[in-house]
RNA sequence: GUCCCCAUCGUCUAGCCUGGCCUAGGACACCGCCCUUUCACGGCGGCAACACGGGUUCGAAUCCCGUUGGGGACACCA
């Protein structure tokens, strides 16, 4: 690779960063920080109807949440710039002029809707839904004239032949020109198409490598063929394989959330986002799996991107999130579910005051939480006056009739239990079954439920510990009343 | 319908280019055992795939052809 390594995004700005979408962006960062080379963000704005400046922010923002530093763009600038699209325009105007001057293209007078329902009687009749080139049949001159007062597109002509070119992902790629139809470039509106000014661009922005989507795979000879007419180098093209949905269609919102702010919003860390995504498509050996970007950036290859389609496997984001985030040190673990708490609103501010207890409730649920909402799952006991225990767990304990005994037992020595700490407590109570003839067991699980209304939660000494000792008395004591009147209840 | 692409465990994949080392490796999920007060973590083990059919070859997951299946694209959207 002589030339230098410029990559480039090119999201449109019509709503927010789709994982698709960024795992692109990924993959061309990835590219151009393992050869040294330029990541470049540009906006395609030329839709004006679908553009948004929300969406300009939403697609800067996930970029940035994940990490994905751009050398050239807005808001950073760069010597080849602007990076919006729309602000661009002339250059697009001047090079469809230099087309259209040298018999590349010509002007297109038909009408959107009438094109339209063409397209759809040919398809309706299994015919290629190809332009018919109608307006190419009309003279360059009597053209020109009408040019000058009637509305009209700039249609690009695909000449005879066939293109094809070297995919860095998929080797070569052939197409029959014939099955292609000449594209309009440039619209009423007097603004480019995707196919026109991507071209334009990518070249004006010495481009070497454009990496995106499989679904572009079909624009690229029509893209190949406006290089050639403009007299422009090809840049080499890479095409990655889509993400499908769990049903093996498309990635879509009905698969569920597919953007990355609902990912970040759900708690889940941007390392382990970029380390999935990452997966999804590329394998460094097929044995190692946990990479951080700046090692990414290290290992990165093209010729290890898979050709075929990737479901997204939401349980093994899952997992990895719980890698990532168990390493991450205790006071940001805090801080991500106080965060989270917070922004959902479960608990009021007075519960989340006392940091050191927050501490050791984080760390007595350890590595039960794979993001921060799983905390409330497993210590959402320590934050009520009292708790409702679930269902199955409470007839579970109904069914045992010495249970409410050995709660009040339980209850009197934790009331007594000297010194208030995690060793003594465990002693008194396994004390207490050996003196009762059970094993442990049969004293813990019921205080279990009793403290936490769970079946499932931290070790139950760290429970204890963290209720303190009047709460477990009280809640030991309180469970123990309530099931003996269910069980008089039973009976009579 | 037409065109393009793809095809290894349920899923992500390694192996394929440079056939033999593959009784096909890893991970997620699942199951069992161990650890253990529960769950999780961890450890050990298990279940589970070369889509099919023809070639080529001493030998094919690996090369070729076909079939089938899947995906994508067919706009004055990107």
């Amino acid at each position: 690779m002589t030339k230098a390594v410029r990559v480039r995004f090119a999201p449109s700005p019509t709503g927010y960063l789709h994982v698709g979408g960024a795992r692109t962006a990924l993959f061309n960062y990835l590219f151009a920080r393992r050869h040294g080379g330029v990541f470049v963000l540009r906006i395609e704005d030329t839709d004006r109807e679908r553009s948004t400046k929300e969406a300009v922010d939403a697609i800067f923002e996930g970029m940035r949440w994940l990490g994905l530093r751009w050398d050239e763009g807005p808001d950073v600038g760069g010597a080849h710039g602007p990076y919006f699209q729309s602000e661009r325009l002339p250059r697009y105007a001047e090079a469809a002029e230099r087309l259209l001057a040298e018999g590349n293209a010509y002007r297109c007078f038909c009408d959107p809707e009438d094109l339209k329902a063409r397209r759809e009687a040919a398809l309706a009749k299994g015919e290629p839904p190809k332009y018919d080139r109608k307006c190419l049949a009309i003279p360059a001159a009597q053209a020109a004239a009408r040019g000058a007062t009637e509305p009209h597109a700039i249609r690009f002509q695909i000449p005879d032949g066939e293109t094809s070119w070297d995919d860095a992902v998929r080797g070569v790629v052939t197409f029959q020109n014939a099955t292609l139809d000449d594209l309009v470039i440039l619209r009423t509106d007097r603004h480019p198409t995707y196919n026109f000014a991507a071209v334009v661009d990518d070249s004006a922005m010495e481009i070497s490598h454009v990496l995106r989507g499989d679904d572009h795979i079909s624009n690229t000879p029509r893209q190949i063929q406006v290089y050639r007419a403009l007299g422009l180098e090809t840049p080499i093209f890479g095409h990655v394989p889509m993400i499908l949905g769990p049903d093996g269609t498309r990635l879509s919102k009905r698969h569920g959330a597919t953007s990355v702010t609902e990912y970040r919003d759900a708690g889940f860390l941007p390392a382990a986002m970029v380390n999935f995504l990452a997966l999804l498509g590329w394998a460094f050996d097929g044995e190692r799996e946990i990479f951080t970007l700046e090692e990414l950036t290290q290992v990165f290859s093209l010729d290890r991107i898979s050709k075929n389609p990737a479901i997204f496997n939401h349980e093994k984001l899952e997992w990895m999130n719980g890698e990532y985030f168990r390493a991450l040190p205790l006071s940001t673990r805090v801080d991500l579910v106080v965060e989270h708490v917070r922004k959902i609103g479960a608990l009021p501010d007075s519960a989340l005051a006392d940091r050191s207890m927050l501490e050791r409730a984080v760390t007595a649920v350890g590595d039960r939480m794979k993001r921060p909402e799983h905390f409330l799952d497993y210590a959402a006991w320590l934050f009520v006056d009292r708790v409702e225990p679930e269902a199955a767990p409470w007839a579970e304990i109904l069914a045992k009739p010495l249970a409410p005994a050995r709660l009040r037992k339980l209850a009197d020595a934790i009331a007594k239990v000297e010194p208030f700490e995690h060793d003594a407590i465990e002693q008194a109570a396994r004390g207490l079954a050996t003196g009762e003839g059970v094993k442990a067991g049969e004293v813990i699980m019921p205080a279990r439920i009793a403290l936490t209304g769970k079946k499932v939660s931290p070790g139950i000494f760290d429970v204890i510990l963290l209720l303190g000792r009047e709460k477990t008395v009280k809640r030991l004591r309180d469970a123990a009343d309530r099931l003996e009147a269910a069980a008089s209840a039973a009976t009579t």
